[in-house]
Parts: structure tokens; sequence; C-alpha cells
DNA sequence: CTCTTGATGATACGGTCGTACCATCAAAAT
DNA sequence: ATTTTGATGGTACGACCGTATCATCAAGAG
């Protein structure tokens, strides 16, 4: 209404106005919160070592994010992206056609902390999850959307395995993919935590997917098949 | 070798000196840390903060607690006692004579946030996780030495339970009490990640151990009486 | 009764934090 | 050519942090 901006459409006219891609500026500086929070905490994440982590002066960061919180939200958004961007990779490299199995192995899998990419991603994570716990009006719903999803996912391909005889029917899917969601992020945690190392939570894992998948005849070929695509998985 | 104090004992020599109780006051100091980590964050406890909520002066928390990560250090292993108090608290509390289910059920859903209790306990243990990711020079060895030592009594019962013929035998205990530990410990992240409720969690937990505790011949009614003990629980 | 000493109060110091303000410079608009 | 404006640098401000220092008061020792 006021202004009218669109009425002489210039080929030139966007968002990101004149010189530099502020999209491109604000990834970079975001990043540099993750890096920092996935090493030292967030805690550590003040704007000057931002500034720094990311190679420009204080007043940039203040100029593409105009308060700390919007800083936070900013990077918690690439966070997610680059979470699920995982997940995806993690599930096509696992070859085709996709089973069941697969799928729910390679998303699971995908957000245990074995390698460093994952593991920086988890500690990222249990940084941010930390700081909305102690400040929950940072959330807004990010927090409970995308497990919730996951889980929708994992039980859509629970069923999809029940109907295909490779589970157990008297399975409750949902509550199982609940289960095995949860599993994976306990199992995350005691990585982080250092009670055990990323390949002894990944066999856990494995075993009780085996005893979910391995309900029918021939079994034991099935589980050898996924513990040798565990193996593929570490290199 | 030097001072030997030991020479004349005198019946008030104490590590404790005169006048007031350095334990009690220590104690006290300590929990009000807990207690603004379980509210608020471990970020928002500072020394001033902790006097305030501790009723006392700045300068008496610098007394009783040299520094700040000595503060830390002895709220943690206030938190430490706490949670090992309710935990077997919890599992005197669902009757005599423990059977190996109980003993499982009842350290697991100790540690499950469905009450004011433990919820507070999980949240300012996860506080103090965040914490410790962030500086893994605080943890010393507290972080390992519970949750393994959690691990090994709960594949204790799960062997006892197999040679009561109420487990699987084929199962392998040690993953499975691993499995069951960090499953208990995702859902209450998702707890206090506010993903669901702890009466949620509960029944997504219950419906695991159903599955493992009920694989003899009248495992319904072993179940039922598991739904009914869970309510039992909550009030 | 004096003196030592444990316990406590008040306050100061250097540092870092998030944020705000002012100046500059070059490209785009006119 | 001049003006406007997006983009950036430098720096200051007030608040809070952990820690240190100085002072005081009361109880037990001699």
């Amino acid at each position: 209404m006021i202004g009218r901006r669109d009425r002489t459409a210039r080929p030139e006219r966007r968002a990101v106005p004149k010189r530099v891609d502020h999209d491109l500026r604000r990834r970079q500086i975001g990043e540099a919160l993750l890096r920092i929070a996935s090493t030292r905490g967030l805690q550590a994440a003040s704007m000057r070592e931002v500034a720094a982590e990311a190679g420009v002066s204080l007043r940039l960061v203040q100029y593409y994010f105009h308060t700390k919180t919007e800083l936070l939200l900013g990077a918690l958004a690439y966070l997610g992206e680059q979470l699920s961007a995982r997940v995806e990779a993690h599930i096509r490299a696992l070859g085709l056609p996709p089973t069941p199995r697969s799928l729910v192995y390679g998303t699971l899998t995908a957000i245990l902390p074995t390698d460093a990419e994952s593991r920086r991603l988890t500690r990222t994570y249990a940084a941010y999850y930390a700081l909305v716990l102690a400040e929950p009006a940072l959330a807004a719903d990010h927090g409970t959307t995308y497990p919730d999803a996951l889980e929708r996912f994992l039980a859509g391909h629970l069923r999809t395995a029940q109907a295909a005889g490779q589970v157990d029917p008297g399975l409750d899917a949902p509550t199982a993919a609940a289960g095995l969601l949860a599993l994976t992020n306990g199992l995350g945690s005691s990585v982080l935590g250092g009670q055990r190392d990323g390949d002894a939570a990944l066999a856990i894992l494995t075993y009780h997917l085996d005893r979910l998948f391995g309900h029918q005849p021939g079994s034991g070929e099935a589980a050898d098949s996924a513990r040798s695509a565990a193996g593929d998985l570490t290199h």
C-alpha cells in the first residue's frame, strides 16, 4: 500500500539490494557461530568471537543480525538445514532401491555421532538443546516439529515393513518408531558424553534393528547384510 | 609429617572447626545453585545469583567455594547424590520382594521426567551435560562411571530374568541394558524438550519393557500388572 | 581480660558482554 | 558532478562477571 515499489519493475530489483549478497554473508556468519558452538559451546559464542571466527568485524555481525537472539535463531535454522541434508544424503548413499529397513537404518545412523560431521552436528544440536531448556522463548517450535516428522517418517516405513512381512505385525509402529528415535538420541548422548565410542553405539543400534527386522525366516542373512552396510558407513 | 596435629586428640577436634557446620552451609549453597540451574540454566547461575538464592552474601559463597569451578563441581556431587537417592527410593517404593522386572522398571522410571522432582533432576542433569560438552575438563569421570554402573545393574537383572524364564534367553543382556538406558534418556530428552509429556514417555517405555519381559506364556497378565504399577507411580 | 582466629560484610578491580553511536568510502542514482 | 545510500570500521557505554582486598564481629584460648 505505501510506496508501491512494484510500479516500475526493474530487472535488477532484488531483496538483496546492491553490492553484496546478504544471504551469503549471513550464512558465513551463522556457520561461524555453529563452528564455535560445536567445539566450545554456545556460551563461548559471543558476538566478538563469532566475528573473529567468520573473519569479519563486530560491526558486521551486528549489521546482518541486529541482535544476538536473531543470530542464534538464524544459525539454528542453518543447523536444521545441515541436519536434514545429512539425513537425506545418508539415506541416498545406502543405495537403491531403498528398502524399509535401509530407510530406517539410514535415518537413524545419520543422526548418530559416528564420524566427524555427525559429531559436529549432534554436539551443536546438544548445545542448542540446553539453551532452549534454559530459555524456552527461543524455541518457537523448531524443537518439536522436526522430531515429530522424523517419528512419522520412521513409523510409516515400519508399517511398510510390517505389510511386507519383515517386521512383527503385532508391533505398534508409532510407539516403536518413537522408541527407535529415543534410543538413537540416547546413544548419541552417551557417545558425546564419552561413555562409549561411535562404533559401540552403532553396534547397539544395529542389534536392536536386527531384533526388529529379523522376524521373518532367513533373518540371519538380513542381519549380516545390515552389519556390512554399517561397516560401509564408517569409511 | 609436618605439624603432627593428632598428638593431643581432643574430642572437639573436627574437620569443621569451631562455629558453624561447613558441610551444611556448602550444601545449602550448592543446592541453591542446583535450583537455579534447573529453572534458568547454568548460565544464569552466577555467584551473585547463587548467593541471593541461598540467602547469603556473595562473600560467603566465595568463602565456602573458593572458586566457581569448585562450586560447580560441589553442586554436581550433590546432584549425583540426589539422583541415586531417588533411584533407590523409587525402587524401594515398588514393593517387596523386588522382581527383576520391578528393579529394571523402577530404575528406568526413576530417571524419566514424569513428576516435578524428576523433571528438576533431569533438567539440572541436562544443564551439566551441556556444560561438560563445552568444557570437558570439568567432567573428571563423574560422567561415565555412573551410567556404566547403571548399565551393569540393569544387565545383571536382565540376566536374572533370563534365568527365571521371564526374558528371551537369546537376548544379549549388556546390549539390551544399554539400549534400555539410552531409550530412557532419549525419552527424557523429548519430554524436557516439550515433544511429549511424561505420561506419553512412560507409555513408550512400558511398551518396550512389556515386549522384553512378556516372553513367557501368560505375558498378558504381566503386562497388565506392569501398567497398573506405572499408574501407581504417577500419584 | 586480652588475643587469636573463624566467619561474615562491603566493596573494588579488571575483563567481557551485548548494544549503540559516529565516521568513512564507494557504488548507484540523479 | 553531485547527492544518496548500502556497507563497513572503530569505539564507547553500561551492565555483569569472577575474583581479590580490607574491615568487622564474636567466640574460644591463654
